[in-house]
DNA sequence: CGCTAGCTTGACACAGGTCAAAGGCTGTGG
DNA sequence: CCACAGCCTTTGACCTGTGTCAAGCTAGCG
């Protein structure tokens, strides 16, 4: 977090942006000047692009978050793990309550787009304008993160405690390969056991005990925050698991 | 399904758009024109907006369906339910495999809004552009869709069967009040207990003990695919129900 | 060097699944 | 108009995946 020059920190971004759609020369630019202005979080702590009137693209440039939402008795249900290179909590209509927040995993450093050079305001289609030069990309990121909503609930639903953890783990290797996070099928995972908990609606004892299983049945191995991923046929099978298609249909 | 003007089926439409923002007179025109082009679907049909490239807003004017997804061994998980008014099936990148199909549950009545007359497709904007003229009322629609999303992933992840039944309850209540089919807290539903089933992430049996047990505390009341809320308060309470809100940020 | 947050383990409880069979309904065809 | 066929619902007996409780254990951090 600390001595990474901005392009090496912007770089995860642009990873994520070109899977999605290639990047214009101006857009890249855009992307590499995100380095500049940065926020960090603890954490713990709230991300929210504050009520911003209209979507405005945030990216998470360090560090991993997660979409949650509470019960009135304290239970937490996660809806998404958000990664380096992910954006960040905005739905085109800000709605004022409990929805869902966003939350630092650990300490996250933030970057938002600037809006374009004034003028340009120009069409008369209100909303949904392109003041940030990504309409797009961030069209494409949210079918992308639809399907993964979607994967989530059939994990939810229909899925073991031991299916569910391994098609986490196989998303998290597929989205982590994407920015370049994966060497050798292993790859840094700084979550607790009670965040998987909380995302694989499971307890925490009971998430312990499914990584044990699949420790023991040498599918996986699991040191100090770090996964790798032993049988990815095997895990595939079992999961059935299919990696997000980015085929973009335009 | 028969003999009802097409008025009366477009009404539907109308009400659901009108309650996400309201329609100007050229938009509620061409939602009453809905009614010309009529598409039927039998139980069981698969409806897709036939890889049409982009999105083209198609209504559900009469009938229920649901979005989809089969696991290899025959599993099924529900995503949402769909009723009269909803929009179908269409994410702004059409992935060609099986991210999520629709299907029809009963007998279904389709309309799809024909595209503005040719010359309008101007401004250079490529893809997001609204040759339907409701691009807004499809973004607010895609919001409250990924809201009852958020909804059903805390149901699957975190609530215990009697929660989830009641939950669903509420939220059908809620969806049908918008489009006028409630009536004295008293709504058609027209689901099989398998379908229930398969939305909740539950067996077909326990479904069906759940809702005894719903029954019996005084909660709902059940007849012949019509159901009774009796007491909201202690149904919002134990479910922890919060209607989606409307407030267009815009 | 002690504390705290996170991990691990065991014993036990229970929500919900599975299997199997019996009752409704409803529509269809003889 | 009846009888059959099929689908849906209901019920009971039993099983198991997962949760809960409680206690140690480990390791990083102040």
């Amino acid at each position: 977090m600390s001595a990474t020059s901005p392009a090496a920190m912007t770089g995860v971004v642009f990873k994520r942006l070109t899977a999605l759609k290639p990047l214009s020369p101006g857009q890249a630019q855009r992307v590499e000047a995100l380095g500049e202005r940065l926020d960090a979080a603890a954490p713990g702590a709230m991300l929210q692009s504050e009520g911003d009137g209209l979507m405005r693209p945030t990216f998470i440039l360090s560090g991993w978050a997660c979409r949650q939402r509470l019960l009135a008795d304290g239970r937490r249900q996660i809806f998404s793990i958000l990664i380096p290179g992910d954006a960040v909590g905005f739905c085109s209509d800000p709605s004022p309550i409990s929805s869902a927040s966003t939350v630092a995993l650990t300490k996250v450093t933030l970057a938002t787009v600037e809006p374009l050079a004034g003028g340009l305001t120009s069409s008369a289609q209100s909303s949904a304008q392109d003041q940030w030069g990504f309409a797009d990309h961030m069209r494409l990121s949210a079918c992308l993160e639809e399907g993964l909503l979607l994967d989530h609930i059939v994990r939810l639903g229909r899925q073991t405690a031991y299916e569910r953890t391994a098609h986490l783990l196989l998303e998290l290797h597929w989205r982590l390969a994407l920015i370049g996070r994966v060497e050798e099928r292993r790859f840094a995972m700084p979550l607790t056991q009670e965040v998987l908990a909380d995302f694989l609606g499971l307890s925490i004892v009971h998430v312990n005990r499914t990584l044990q299983q699949l420790r023991r049945d040498r599918l996986i191995e699991v040191s100090s925050s770090h996964v790798a991923l032993l049988d990815m046929a095997q895990l595939t099978l079992i999961t059935d698991y299919q990696p997000p298609s980015l085929a973009s249909g335009t």
